[in-house]
RNA sequence: CCGGGUGUGGCGAAGCUUGGUAUCGCGCUUGAAUGGGGUUCAAGAGGCCCUGAGUUCGAAUCUCAGCACUCGGACCA
């Protein structure tokens, strides 16, 4: 029953110490992530791809279930077709890649590497959609798209970059703008249920809005430093891009109608946010959940007779009963072990020595409180089960804790820039809607908007940067 | 893009001030013992000292330029 806070694990920097410097290290120690010849494209080691293959499982079911076909489209897109839509091209053509070369030839028109794909989904669509019956449609696709950055940190921001894109046309706004909040809402559930971290869902403001949409939806988390990470995002486009793009169906009254547009998406920058939502001193802390490895088991002195088969007795009571788990029978030192899968954030590790063997029991320890238990093997699979469970709902209440214990109300200027210096987190005021409010907010106390929640609550009547009229509630903060 | 820091076997560092045969810890390989929180002993393997130019009889060390990584800022999922 020992519980033990002790750090072990010595190559990790302290989250205390330096952050950023703690967050690298448990990229790098975990073995998530190793860095390539080229900046800020980054090798996703087997276990960190792992946990991304876990992602892309989880939410292709969901998108599956909610009629969503995964389609794949080109890389390259014509200079000539990005250029149509002009909010979009002034957004992304800063941060593009360009290929002018193929062979030993000039491209008579240089290609732009994807940085996302809604204009490939519209000159597609603008091919397949001629009538209402062809409507809706709903489309995803994994691959990776590239943008220019000019800093790069494992997982947060990466030059390339892993993700899903969703992308869909509709008859009517109505609809569409249900299909962004039923993905919106897709999102949040998984980040909740699934990788344990709790989310406040509300609109961007127009200046932190997607380039080229109407209405731009976000999931917002809470990092264990109190910024912030943009963790999913919705977009309603109306039909912007369809009359950019030119496409059109004929309605059921028999004339020409652009159809509404959405997008939605979620990257690997999520991986970053787990880390920095549940990791600890000790390395990552990974939610059962979305953890490739659940539980691992580890014989104790394993020479000693019967040991080595009743842990693989064990091992193999606990894979059929659904858990992914592994045994190490290497030579390592227990010590060795119990280091290693902590800074891995293995969620469960289970010890099996000659005693416990004796005593028809196993040890369970929880990587999230460290707390050691003995536990008979009668029911083991249900006991683990349960844990895992435990472990999940353990790191979740933390989060929201983390989350709500560092919302602050603020109402002025001075109050909101002393709230964030002082404790960080989201400072919430009233706002008059008006973009020099948001850049003032910025210049004097270094916060963006983060979104206008969907929960609102009515603080003052006036917007307390400038006094005007206030019209929605704002969530502030300094975000990754 | 701006500021700080760092580049030496796989990893982390010492050496650089005051130029002169390449050092330590971890890891790796082999063997043995050990095994309930990074265990121990023995024997090995492994290095264009980031790149380029310069000074010098001689450069890891001095000079200049460049590149990369990293932390922080500005900008973006």
């Amino acid at each position: 029953m020992a519980k033990d806070n002790k750090k072990k694990v010595e190559q990790i920097t302290d989250m205390e110490t330096d952050f950023g410097q703690w967050y690298t290290d448990v990229c790098k120690k975990a073995e998530l992530i190793d860095y390539s010849s080229i900046k800020g494209m980054f090798i996703y080691r087997p276990y960190g791809y792992a946990i991304w293959e876990n992602i892309q499982a989880e939410l292709d079911k969901k998108f599956k279930e909610t009629g969503h076909e995964n389609v794949y489209l080109p890389m390259l897109i014509p200079e000539s077709l990005l250029q149509k839509e002009k909010d979009h091209v002034e957004g992304f053509a800063p941060e593009c890649a360009w290929v002018t070369m193929g062979g030993s030839e000039e491209l008579e028109e240089r290609c732009c590497i994807r940085p996302t794909s809604e204009t490939l989904f519209c000159e597609h669509f603008r091919a397949v959609i001629q009538s209402h019956r062809d409507l809706p449609k709903l489309y995803n696709q994994w691959c990776s798209v590239l943008r220019w950055e000019k800093t790069s940190r494992p997982f947060l921001r990466h030059r390339e970059f892993l993700w899903q894109e969703g992308h869909t046309m509709h008859a009517d706004a109505e609809e569409a703008r249900e299909e962004t909040q039923r993905m919106l809402n897709i999102y949040a559930d998984f980040l909740e249920n699934v990788l344990a971290m709790p989310v406040v869902k509300g609109q961007k403001t127009d200046k932190e809005k997607f380039n080229g949409a109407e209405e731009t939806y976000t999931v917002e988390c809470m990092m264990h430093d109190h910024k912030a990470l943009q963790s999913g995002t919705s977009h309603f486009f109306g039909d912007g891009f369809a009359k950019a793009y030119d496409i059109t169906f004929t309605g059921k009254d028999n004339t020409l109608h652009h159809p509404f547009q959405t997008s939605w998406g979620m990257s690997t920058r999520t991986i970053g946010g787990l880390i920095m939502t549940h990791g600890d001193n000790n390395g990552l802390v990974l939610p059962p959940r979305i953890a490739p490895i659940q539980a691992m088991v580890i014989p104790v002195a394993m020479h000693k007779e019967g040991v080595l088969d009743a842990a693989h007795a064990l091992l193999d009571r606990l894979k059929a009963a659904g858990l992914r788990a592994r045994i190490d029978e290497s030579d390592q030192s227990m010590g060795w072990k119990a280091a290693e899968y902590e800074m891995k954030g293995i969620p469960l590790r289970v010890e099996i020595g000659p005693k416990d063997i004796e005593k028809n029991q196993c040890v369970l320890v929880r990587r999230d409180s460290g707390e050691k238990v003995f536990v008979s093997l009668d029911g083991i699979e249900d006991t683990a089960k349960e844990m895992l469970d435990s472990i999940h709902q353990g790191l979740y209440d933390r989060a929201k804790r983390n989350l709500e214990e560092h919302i602050f109300e603020a109402h002025s200027l001075e109050e909101a820039k002393a709230l964030q210096e002082t404790h960080g987190g989201f400072i919430k005021t009233m706002w008059c809607g008006e973009l020099d409010c948001e850049m003032k907010m910025k210049e004097e106390a270094g916060m963006t908007s983060r979104c206008m929640p969907f929960a609102q609550e009515h603080l003052s009547d006036t917007c307390p940067i400038c006094g005007r009229a206030a019209k929605k509630m704002i969530y502030w903060g300094v975000a990754y």
